[in-house]
DNA sequence: TACCTGACCGACCGGTCGGTCAGTTAGGAA
DNA sequence: TTCCTAACTGACCGACCGGTCGGTCAGGTA
């Protein structure tokens, strides 16, 4: 279904049903899903509202596709990155890095997958959506433990804490990018880079000035 | 306004107007603002749907109204946590143990408050919401800030970040909290106590192995 | 008694929603 | 040429939405 080279009423590259589903995709993003009405869709897709039935059963269906390719889109990446070598800390910092610049060039399917994650009823889609998380979420767990064995981190504190803490760091200044800029005092709002690295900085030494005192 | 002790519909204590607006905080933080009806609201409160615009001119004047009052409750509390005695440590443990406690127990008025502050066209409301969080922001940064002159806590940390990675792991704990259930190896997930604990051990002490050998 | 007022309701309105359907177009196979 | 089929469309439908309107009822006041 998805080799079909003749098109008839698009001119564009992808076929009709990508652009559907990639247009949903921010739609649904930025208005959420009850907000989204199907008709929106169809003038962003420069298509007809009946079309989009033609291609998917109900609102429903194209909802579920869009959030469908959006796991894809998050499974693709992240991968490698704590696969390579080098000094630890510095792996640890390439991944907080990537992970939060990955979050930004994927906003709106970021943002869509953040909102899915949120409901109190599940029903579909969110199991993909926690399958990829628990992926991402083990491999950096698994890090953080072979570093432990390795000794070059403390073996005292919980790695699933600590992967929590690293992710939902990245994952907080993505979703209050837009209010972090009017609290007073904060200057690195628009810099997120140079935030990952202070929130490493801060997750390896620690708070407390007594406790490297031999520096 | 508020000093109005005649009553004839309602046997409540509360005021119809007042059971509205938490009638319609938990549904409006339930499904969102488009996905709620005014109808659903007003079964939800026991009163009829055209009651529901005698006392408020519209839908919108409605949510403002649930917003004003979720951040007024946001407002009366978590005020004199960071003001107590006792060594630095356990008040940064204190501040993050009942901060936690605070927005698990408005569970409801804290995802109203979080998902009007994802909103991109932020118009009213989002303001004093980002007062509120200004203050409470500006309080714990005060409280780091002072840990580090008095040498308690390393000077070299950007104290904006140490208190937004301690306010993110709460927030992202509380927003995710049903689906770390599922994450394999995470056992805090019904234990959000234990989690502040072990957050707070690791923002302290810090990741690093060597950093501290003279314990 | 008579009057006023505010809380409240059922019935209703215009508009928008998701979804259906009959019909048109155009390319491929025979 | 004929037929098939997928892509596509405008017209339409019932359901539901936010909001209005006319009116009822219970207390306060004089």
């Amino acid at each position: 279904m998805e080799d079909k080279l003749t098109m008839h009423g698009s001119q564009d590259g992808a076929s009709a049903r990508d652009r559907l589903i990639a247009c949903a995709a921010t739609i649904f993003a930025q208005r959420g899903y009850a907000a989204t009405s199907v008709a929106d869709i169809a003038v962003e897709a420069d298509i007809s509202k009946s079309t989009v039935f033609h291609h998917f059963a109900s609102k429903q269906a194209l909802y579920l596709a869009v959030i469908e390719s959006a796991a894809q889109d998050f499974t693709q990446t992240l991968e490698t990155v704590l696969d390579q070598s080098g000094p630890l800390e510095q792996r640890l910092r390439d991944f907080q890095s990537q992970h939060m610049a990955h979050i930004l060039t994927n906003a709106w399917v970021t943002q869509l997958v953040l909102r899915e994650l949120q409901k109190t009823d599940s029903e579909h889609s969110k199991h993909l959506i926690e399958d990829v998380l628990s992926r991402n979420f083990q491999r950096l767990v698994h890090f953080i433990e072979a570093g432990q064995q390795a000794g070059a981190l403390t073996a005292t504190i919980d790695p699933s804490v600590a992967a929590l803490t690293i992710i939902s760091s990245n994952v907080f200044f993505f979703q209050h990018r837009h209010v972090l800029k009017h609290l007073p005092g904060f200057s690195d709002h628009d810099n997120p880079q140079q935030y990952t690295e202070k929130v490493i900085d801060l997750l390896i030494h620690g708070l407390k000035e007594g406790d490297h005192p031999c520096d």
